[in-house]
DNA sequence: ATAGAAATGAACAAAGTGTTCGCTATCAAA
DNA sequence: TTTGATAGCGAACACTTTGTTCATTTCTAT
């Protein structure tokens, strides 16, 4: 790809995720978009047809990367290494997330961040889908009814983590969540 | 208060529900519900600051009736005093989504159902705190991340009841969540 | 019946949107 | 190094939306 569309690419990128800190996704204007990124406003428009074109893109970005990492975490560790190590899919993601993985802590703790963790429980929805179909068939509570809990209350987790500025080691976390998950299995 | 008031309220209030469950909040712009309310424009404004300031206002009096009737529930017993007696809040809580209580259901399955999602679990959060905070003391698990857990996955749990059509009786679900929340308690 | 409150519509400036057009700068490949 | 193609630029565009003002009409509470 040319080197001018990624460096535009990344100049909006940015200006965006700088601006979501700042204020609210509704309250951001293209042009505000526009000036903070230094592009042309036909250039803005030839990459992306609107803001919520952007802000789909991002999130793309972001989850596609930070869930498939997660992913290849699973097929070389597996789900869960049982007991002995303290390597589990959900201590990778917070390990992840702590080392401000492309900056996606700020997106999550920003004004708009139910955009964020809405479509940040999407992709994780399909990656407990396939990782945990095995394993929680679970007496009388339906299996996508304990995938959307397991996913659910991971992100709200997250959420609580970040907006108590992250105090708590991903580790600890880890074990709390395995403490409330792990009786369902 | 004069009448001429709560007609206009409740016309914009029902105007703007019902454009929520036909676009985004984002896409919706204040003419529309002028228009759909059949207002004027300054009186919109005489009544609401900004769009921003009406969706605020309708949060407050969904979330506001609902939680307080939650809490008023518990301590009242023999509301429902038939067989079918709602046994713990979660359920009187389901039940009362079930009635399509103040079109709230329309409002958590909408397009920007992340906006009021969130604001029930702030609502909800403090009424758990109150009803759960002697009851979740006993472990090495944080007091608030336990809160935190436990609204959290209610709210995760109606979204993906909702999504689901509501397939599942109120009491279903609460045998469900209980199932999961009550071993950690 | 009347004073005060509420609703109305027209008009306004300011800001934002998404598009077009002609021009320049940069790139990748021959 | 030349060259054709691609990307970016900025001005201008017609348009919509916003939030406000103001004079006028209608309703309501007492």
């Amino acid at each position: 790809m040319d080197r001018r569309q990624q460096k535009t690419r990344a100049a909006i990128f940015s200006a965006f995720t700088d601006l979501l800190s700042r204020k609210s996704y509704s309250h951001i204007t293209v042009q505000e978009i526009i000036d903070a990124a230094d592009v042309g406003r036909t250039t803005f428009y030839a990459h992306f047809e609107t803001k919520d074109d952007l802000l789909r893109a991002l999130c793309e970005k972001l989850f596609g990367h930070i869930i498939s990492s997660a992913a290849d975490c699973t097929h070389t560790h597996g789900l869960y290494s049982d007991g002995a190590a303290p390597e589990s899919v959900f201590c990778h993601l917070l390990q992840h997330l702590q080392e401000n993985d492309r900056n996606i802590i700020a997106l999550l703790s920003c004004e708009s961040s139910e955009l964020f963790l809405r479509c940040f429980k999407d992709s994780l929805n399909g990656l407990i889908q396939t990782q945990f179909a095995d394993r929680c068939r679970n007496r009388d509570i339906p299996q996508d009814f304990l995938i959307n809990h397991i996913s659910g209350s991971f992100v709200e987790m997250v959420l609580w983590w970040i907006r108590g500025h992250r105090k708590q080691s991903p580790e600890a976390l880890d074990r709390y969540f395995r403490a409330v998950i792990e009786p369902l299995l």
